[in-house]
This record gives C-alpha cells, sequence and structure tokens, in this order.
DNA sequence: GCCAACGTTGGC
DNA sequence: GCCAACGTTGGC
C-alpha cells in the first residue's frame, strides 16, 4: 500500500493506531483492496517521498466501501501498523533485485494499492532484515 | 521541472 | 465502438 508520506505517513499510522485506506479511484487497485481479508498483511511504501518500504501493517477490517465515495462503489479497508522494518527498503534495492522485476510495485508504479505475491514477500522481508 | 505511463473524456 | 486529446500520477 502506497502513500505519500506529507499527506499519510506511516509515523500517521502508528499515532492514530488504525487508518482506514479510502480514496482509491482506480480500478485494478480496488480490486487488490477487494481481495484483502482480516489478518492479511501489507507493506507500506512511502512514494514521492522517500521512496521507501517502511513497515508492515494487518488488515484490521476488510470488504468495506469507500467512505468518500457518494455513489459507494470503491472499496477499501482498515488497516493496523504491525512492524517498522528493521532496514527500509527502497525502490531502487526493488528494482535492482531481479526476482522482483515482475512485481506490481515495479510494473505498475502508479497503482496506490499493489500485489505482492508470497514469494516476493519474503524476497522483500529477508532485504528488510526480517 | 520534466516526462513516461496510464486513465478518462469526447468527437466522430 | 474507436481513437486522439487531455489530465494526473509518480519516478527521476
Amino acid at each position: 500500500m502506497k502513500s505519500e508520506p506529507f499527506k499519510y505517513s506511516w509515523d500517521d499510522l502508528v499515532s492514530e493506531g488504525e487508518g482506514t485506506w479510502d480514496g482509491v479511484r482506480n480500478h485494478r487497485a480496488k480490486n487488490n483492496l477487494a481481495a484483502m481479508e482480516v489478518g492479511d498483511q501489507a507493506f507500506f511504501y512511502h512514494s514521492r517521498e522517500g521512496l521507501e518500504i517502511v513497515g508492515i501493517c494487518e488488515v484490521s477490517v476488510a470488504g468495506i466501501t469507500d467512505p468518500t465515495d457518494p455513489e459507494g462503489k470503491w472499496a477499501a479497508v482498515k488497516v493496523k501498523p504491525k512492524s517498522k522494518l528493521p532496514c527500509p527498503v527502497t525502490l531502487k534495492q526493488v528494482k535492482a533485485e531481479p526476482k522482483l522485476a515482475d512485481c506490481e510495485l515495479v510494473k505498475y508504479s502508479r497503482l496506490s494499492v499493489a500485489e505482492i505475491k508470497a514469494d516476493e514477500w519474503s524476497i522483500i522481508c529477508s532485504m528488510a532484515g526480517i
């Protein structure tokens, strides 16, 4: 899950305890949101500034409709911060890893919610020092 | 600040 | 229903 830190950063999520992931207006991203279940984990990525994965959050509420959408067509989830990465993983590192060349974060850089596959997850975790 | 990628819009 | 024009996003 990507966010611009000057709009909503990892620290903001930590201080609030729980955050609603809404405002997504892209169908692919929406599908990814809709596929999430309670307990699923997600990386928190800082876009525009930082350009790195900084932490892991966990879905606390899934399958809700976006409160910012008057038509109720778009999806949203709520997430809680789980842990901060021992070493943040930068976009540069992700791009430099051939095994991650096909991940949505690289392929569809404009996607605000990108899918991370199980093997990609463990690769990034080991890069993060977990 | 620039540009590539992508989505949306509107004329036909 | 196609496609050119335009707007937005995000990395550089």
